[in-house]
DNA sequence: TGGCTATTTGGCTATATTGCCAAGTAGTTT
DNA sequence: AAACTACTTGGCAATATAGCCAAATAGCCA
């Protein structure tokens, strides 16, 4: 692979990646809703609070949250909104497995 | 986190992390364009050909692509062409990065 | 049949990720 | 100042991922 090429991609993956996982994927909903401190997630999520500073961390550091301390708290925002939309994508791709997987059955009872 | 929220996200989490890797997000990119076969993929990533036969199967179990059997090669599909959509909105989160830093730097020098 | 070509699978090592606990930091309240 | 709240960091063990080589499989060609 190109050198330059080689950089994009590992550049995107490192966003991806920052995704790709269940609890993260939490808060990146919850946050579209509404800023949230750790203490919140923590709850929602029902891991340690170390785990979850470090999912936020994790996002923190590809870009895709910001954090601001107010009072007693650290809230954090979703940066890109757009990210929502990427979720209605795994979605469709969701669905069409789901739909792949009934034919299979379809089929097998044939 | 409940229970049936969290196989949802699983789920979802899965099929990000499919995407979650430089070579895999150029198979994506080269398969949108057009199918390609194991062979013509391993020669773009420049890796030995079982480890793309591994990660197109990564794509494969995740529902991202599909495989057809024609002649002497297999080719490959993109299944669900919105993940470049998504593709669109993660380079929205670098352009992002990219202009804080900038600010950061602006910052620094005065 | 035997050798090709294209692709997958198994095995292995190196590396990365996850999640918990314990400890540290920092700001607040009493 | 001491206790408290909110959060982060370090350390560690368990697990997952990546990539190579070697070997297996499968269809094509001579």
């Amino acid at each position: 692979m190109k050198k330059d090429r080689k950089t994009i991609y590992e550049a995107r993956a490192k966003i991806i990646k920052a995704m790709a996982h269940p609890s993260r994927l939490l808060i990146i909903e919850e946050l579209h809703h509404q800023e949230r401190c750790v203490n919140e997630l923590t709850e929602m999520i029902g891991a340690d609070t170390s785990t979850v500073s470090k999912h936020l961390s994790v996002l923190k550091n590809a870009g895709l949250v910001s954090d601001e301390k107010r009072g007693n708290c650290i809230y954090y925002n979703l940066r890109c909104t757009c990210i929502l939309d990427f979720i209605d994508c795994v979605e469709e791709v969701l669905t069409a497995n789901a739909e792949d997987q009934k034919n299979i059955m379809k089929a097998c009872k044939r």
